[in-house]
DNA sequence: CTACCTCCTGTAGCCACTACAGGAGCAAGC
DNA sequence: GCTTGCTCCTGTAGTGGCTACAGGAGGTAG
């Protein structure tokens, strides 16, 4: 058994993560020494890693839930899983369309931008109207 | 003069938050009709335009205010706003290679996971040791 | 004069943490 | 046994950038 420092080594969650998914009901509680202090069992901090790793992934915690409970189940409702998945990286195909489509905006705001102009003209077109209108989302 | 209704259709910011900027010192506070309504100029729309276009960049609001500040004063300095923007520039393109790389580990999950299997593969990889440790910031 | 719309203030909630404050457990060295 | 210093505990508040009420008042069209 392991103290929270340790779990937090392992698994790669933060401190204060750990007991903020703790409070939040993300993973259960775990068993406690005479003093009081949390211990932590190597399947425990194997599911703050599956937790961790979902979370790099930039699974919502909501979803990871779901992943949580789908794993308690010997039937793992791959299905299920795939829907989940495949739904996330359609939003993340979106959001990196969108940052590339900012990233070319920007770029062409701030080419005509030299240094030591008195007048900027990037921030001149940002003040002025029709520009950049119809970017966000 | 306009009333917040008719700020927030020209500007394209949503009145909660211009009530929310002027809250927080974002934009100046507006004039106040008799009723005690606040009566935005077209200026103070425009400046609410900037902000959201700005904002439409994916710029903080702590660079928005600095932006907001430099366009009151007659020189641009245009070198410290190409700096801000080339800076974010590069936050940008370091957040669409994560999400790119996330996106292809995400793929690669996935692409195992048949629907109706039994035993989930994209589960059972983000449980075992080994598999995705080093892909978060 | 009534119905309805827009506006007002103030507060609380969202997500996923992070950062304290103020105290207690615990191991190693003297 | 005592000190030092690390890790841990609880509880609360803050982050960013809004958004969503509740409960009431101003203003307008018919």
């Amino acid at each position: 058994m392991f103290t929270i420092g340790k779990a937090s080594e392992q698994s790669g969650v933060n401190i204060e993560t750990i007991r903020y998914y703790e409070r939040e009901g993300i993973v259960p509680k775990p068993g406690r020494s005479a003093g009081g202090r949390r211990l932590y069992s190597s399947d425990e901090i194997a599911k703050l890693r599956f937790v961790r790793r979902c979370r790099d992934l930039g699974f919502p915690i909501s979803i990871i839930q779901t992943f949580l409970s789908l794993t308690e189940q010997s039937d793992r409702s791959c299905g299920e899983v795939k829907a989940m998945a495949e739904n996330h990286l359609g939003e993340i195909t979106a959001k990196i369309e969108n940052l590339v489509r900012l990233r070319d905006a920007l770029l062409s705001l701030s080419k005509n931008c030299e240094d030591g102009t008195a007048a900027c003209p990037m921030l001149d077109a940002l003040m002025k109207d029709g520009f950049g209108d119809g970017l966000q989302e």
